[in-house]
RNA sequence: GGUCUGGUAGUUCAGUUGGUUAGAAUACCUGCCUGUCACGCAGGGGGUCGCGGGUUCGAGUCCCGUCCAGACCGCCA
């Protein structure tokens, strides 16, 4: 045995018992007549002590080479400290140290590992098993773990069982670009990772195992942001002889367990909005209402006068900022520029501020008077003191763009507060969505989707308007989880199939399994499925996911500790049967 | 594919209209210090200013290209 105890447990209950510790030096304070050593592990940090009155003079010799993280085991007595540090719980009692062995010595780290380091991001990445022993880094991965536990004990407690699914599978061309894997047997052959186990759940379903879950890694070929990785893993559920209404029961569930044990939240029932609403109060499918700001749609009441912008737009909307009407010029043009960057792309935008005398002074009076500000105020639910900012234009760049702008202002004004947790379902999302790209439909969630039965008599007239058995989970303006009720009848599936632009034997090579699999008998189901990074960085109460994943990836989608991806030598290739044309 | 920001000591950063020997903090090394815990004090070492080209008497500074990092748009069923 290294240790009898960890770095974080020694207490003054423990006075006088002799204890054997090991960790990492954190920092020596040599002060000449005494060292003193912080001894750090994933526990806690315990403070050694070598006195030259009281510490053998070999002993004081070595403590004096010691460095920054090294690895040491002390065997000493627990003693009460003559000065008490109470900023740490262990700061009662330090270790007189009777024997001192270095395990391994270590050169100076690159940056320091302490809470709020020195060190910036690619080269933390590239130390990364150095970034680990920071506070801030491995709480997160802690916290994680909890979490997945949590997550485990709820489903499983709810007769969820997991099963693990593959992860060679075969590439299918709808949705995200696949990540390809060569066949060294099968030539000029290739797996394809999943980008989700969809449609492996699905046939769990048809096998009878009617509640499943998986914690799972997925694989996207796709640009990476601050809260999108490569591989990612989520929490990916199914049931059978479900109703969508039984998935959102069971699903709240789980989430209203999490923020109980996880940040001890209790939340009432989550609010529904169709994704119709959504898109017209928030101009956004994953809105943060932890805030208002609501959209006020303003084309009635500013049309009939001489502002052409306004008459000419297909939508005219505006939202309120609270306390706006104090800001001066300087900052209202800052903020049009703001609004006419490429990355948000309005042509301008229009304000109106409200004054404390009730008056309303606007970039527009010439075309408009007080009692048509007024109005716009009513509509935007503006109070004194508020800034009106109205955009407008197409209708679904400028709810884009208003969406944007209001999530700007509410993280400018502190309204988007990490430990405040707003969740909610967005229903009745859209089946299909139009490509301009390809010029014809896509599925908006994925092809197993069901249509609503009601409206499936438009897929031929009004494909866009035909509603489907889907459904997201926000939180925070963030989708933590999406999923729908499936198709579960050949019919159907072969339908939304041709609809999708598959031939019908482009259907079957890619999705005959799933077919054929309908055909023996399968039950009605539906799931979900929760990005976990996601998930856990917004109950950490932070945006970026990279700092809750042990080894994540860069901008680039490369791994800057091991460098990968990387070049493979010929032997390989030609074992696979590649060649490269570069 | 695109937009924006950044790249200067081990590290985080400052560096004025282009002008003497490129600075600070921290880390590191040496010495001192009778209770430190962000210890303190004194001293020291440490630089291809991302890379390539250009303008200029002169470039960390201006221009062009390129690489790297981060954020965003496109993309992510």
């Amino acid at each position: 045995m290294y240790r009898s105890h960890s770095c974080g447990e020694l207490r003054a209950s423990h006075m006088n018992t002799e204890v054997t510790l090991a960790g990492w030096v954190q920092k020596t304070r040599d002060k000449g007549f005494i060292i003193w050593v912080d001894l750090r592990d994933r526990y806690g940090i315990t403070q050694l002590i070598f006195d030259a009155e009281r510490t053998p003079a070999q002993v004081v010799e070595k403590a004096k080479t010691l460095g920054r993280e090294f690895v040491i085991q002390v065997k000493g007595h627990v003693i009460e400290r003559e000065s008490k540090n109470t900023n740490i719980p262990t700061g009662d009692i330090e270790i007189l140290v009777t024997e001192l062995t270095i395990l391994n010595e270590a050169i100076v780290p690159p940056f320091t590992i302490e809470n709020e380091t020195d060190g910036g991001e690619d080269l933390r990445m590239k130390y990364r098993y150095l970034d680990i022993r920071r506070n801030p880094v491995k709480n997160n991965l802690i916290f994680r773990h909890q979490v997945t536990m949590q997550v485990r004990q709820y489903l499983s407690d709810k007769n969820f069982i997991e099963v693990e699914t593959p992860y060679l599978i075969k590439s299918t061309p709808e949705g995200a670009r696949d990540f390809v894997v060569p066949s060294r047997m099968n030539e000029g052959q290739f797996y394809a990772l999943p980008q989700s186990p969809q449609t492996f759940k699905q046939l769990l379903m048809v096998g009878g195992m009617d509640k499943y879950f998986q914690i799972v890694k997925c694989f996207r070929d796709e640009d990476l942001r601050a809260d999108r990785q490569p591989e990612f893993t989520q929490i990916d559920c199914e049931m059978a002889f479900v109703t969508q209404e039984d998935v959102l029961t069971v699903f709240e569930g789980l989430t209203r367990h999490l923020l109980k044990e996880i940040k001890n939240v209790d939340c009432d029932e989550f609010p529904r909005i169709t994704y119709a609403e959504a898109m017209q109060t928030y101009g956004n499918d994953k809105p943060d209402i932890r805030f208002g700001m609501k959209f006020g749609e303003l084309n009635k009441v500013t049309q009939h006068k001489d502002f052409k912008v306004f008459n000419d737009a297909e939508l005219v909307v505006g939202i309120a900022v609270p306390g706006g009407a104090s800001y001066t010029r300087k900052e209202i043009d800052k903020l049009i520029e703001w609004v006419k960057r490429p990355q948000v792309g309005a042509l301008g935008m229009v304000y109106v501020k409200c004054n404390d005398d009730g008056s309303y002074k606007s970039s527009v009076d010439k075309f408009y008077n007080q009692e048509d500000l007024a109005q716009w105020a009513k509509v935007t639910k503006a109070q004194t003191g508020d800034l009106i900012c109205i955009l407008s234009g197409q209708k679904n760049k400028v709810r884009a763009q208003l969406s944007a702008l209001r999530m700007e202002l509410a993280d400018r004004l502190g309204l988007r507060n990490p430990e405040e947790f707003a969740p909610l379902w967005v229903v009745d999302f859209p089946l299909l969505e139009w490509d301009d790209e390809t010029e014809r439909y896509h599925a908006m969630h994925h092809p197993f989707t069901s249509p609503k039965p009601e409206d499936i008599t438009l897929l031929n007239s009004k494909p866009g308007e035909v509603r489907a058995n889907a459904y997201d989970l926000v939180l925070n303006g963030n989708e933590i989880g999406g999923g729908s009720i499936r198709i579960h009848d050949t019919a159907t599936q072969a339908l939304m199939f041709d609809y999708l632009g598959f031939t019908p034997d482009e259907a079957k090579a890619q999705f005959g399994f799933l077919m054929d699999a309908f055909q023996y008998g399968a039950p009605p189901h539906g799931g979900i499925a929760f990005g976990l990074d996601r998930l856990v960085a917004i109950l950490g109460g932070q945006e970026t996911i990279r700092d809750f994943i042990a080894f994540p990836k860069n901008n680039n989608g490369r791994d800057v500790m091991i460098d990968a991806p990387a070049a493979i030598d010929n032997d390989q290739l030609k074992e696979l049967h590649i060649q490269l044309d570069l």
